[in-house]
DNA sequence: TTAATTCTGTACTGATCGGTACATTTGACT
DNA sequence: AGTCAAATGTACCGATCAGTACAGAATTAA
């Protein structure tokens, strides 16, 4: 018995890398020379170990969504602090990492999500993004319909309306920080929002 | 001297058809097969008649603004509707353009700004795609200025952020058309978004 | 050392991309 | 009728797309 040459890459390096240019070109837009190169594998490499081009976006995005955005649904929960303090803190989380990097890319999900209605995205990938695409919203929903201080404001009633604001906003903050407009600038749009739906 | 064949489709029906496309689509997904298919011509009349790819995304973008963003502005003029009358009326005619036909769109601008950032859309057509997404804005931050109920209320002051939130608001709603979101559904969103900035 | 196994690099596939050459058809003018 | 400019359809261009065949290099077990 033989085991064979070793991987002269770190898989988790190179996913992480593949994440990056989805999050900038969307789907169709990431070539696979561009994957390759920035992945630093060649494609022989990258199909033995993702699958192929749907696979490995699949994987990218279930890395985005667990790293980037549900890692901080913990914030909603924090007891010591306002619901306001707390939804105001989840949002502009999401927002900063909407404005990351030096060239800030927006929301992921947005953006490919975008490409699900062309049309472009396979099925099972279209799923996974339309899926990430409801989780914030259900997680604020959850927040307002069952927080005490959120019942005692009564922000319980029509619950749903207003995380789908808050959800709006947070994809319309996505598409501003995809433009260049940085964090002190979404931070008065989260603000107003909140405003909105009578958190002050 | 002689005049030659007569063009066998309308420029006008062509460039419509066109603008659909790139809606739907983006400037890279739209490929110039589709393209012809839908404008009804082959490709030697498009290259005749608009120059090349970019050249008619050019002109499809400008008869969007034009013919679907443009021609609002004056929604916000009619000095026989109070303020935040106007502005809603404003605002959900723009979200009605987001929602129009059966596979609704989105908004032109938000989409194809996103492939700005990718950088696969060419210069012109990047500043074109770039003055029409603030314009909106401009055109709000206006009225909020100058307008004499806006004034009364006190909400000149921080008119530019204000603005900023509410094309913000139409960025997001634009994504959530995208999704399949309705009118009914994109409502609420406005009118809380306008309860933010201080119109009730 | 040899055999078995796995990864890597090169070089390819057919399909499609944006764009064009060219021969043909059309139709208003002389 | 005959001429000539302009529009059309076909058939192509090189480049790039996603994906793969295959030979050689590296690793470990026997």
């Amino acid at each position: 018995m033989a085991v064979g040459r070793k991987k002269i890459f770190d898989e988790d390096v190179a996913l992480k890398a593949a994440m990056d240019v989805f999050w900038e070109k969307g789907y169709i837009g990431a070539s696979l020379s561009e994957l390759t190169q920035k992945m630093g594998i060649n494609k022989p490499s990258l199909y033995s170990t993702f699958g192929n081009k749907e696979a490995l976006f699949v994987k990218a995005t279930q890395l985005y969504c667990a790293n980037k955005i549900e890692c901080l649904s913990d914030l909603l929960k924090s007891t010591d602090l306002s619901l306001k303090q707390r939804i105001k803190t989840y949002m502009m989380s999401i927002v900063a990492v909407q404005c990351e990097s030096q060239k800030a890319k927006g929301c992921y999900v947005v953006h490919c999500q975008t490409e699900v209605t062309s049309g472009d995205i396979p099925a099972e990938a279209s799923q996974l993004l339309n899926d990430a695409g409801s989780y914030v919203q259900a997680l604020l929903e959850d927040v307002l319909k069952n927080d005490q201080e959120a019942q005692r404001l009564g922000l319980d009633k029509g619950a749903k309306v207003k995380a789908f604001c808050l959800a709006a906003t947070l994809r319309g903050s996505a598409t501003m920080a995809r433009c260049g407009h940085d964090m002190s600038e979404l931070e008065p749009v989260i603000e107003h929002s909140l405003k909105g739906i009578g958190l002050e």
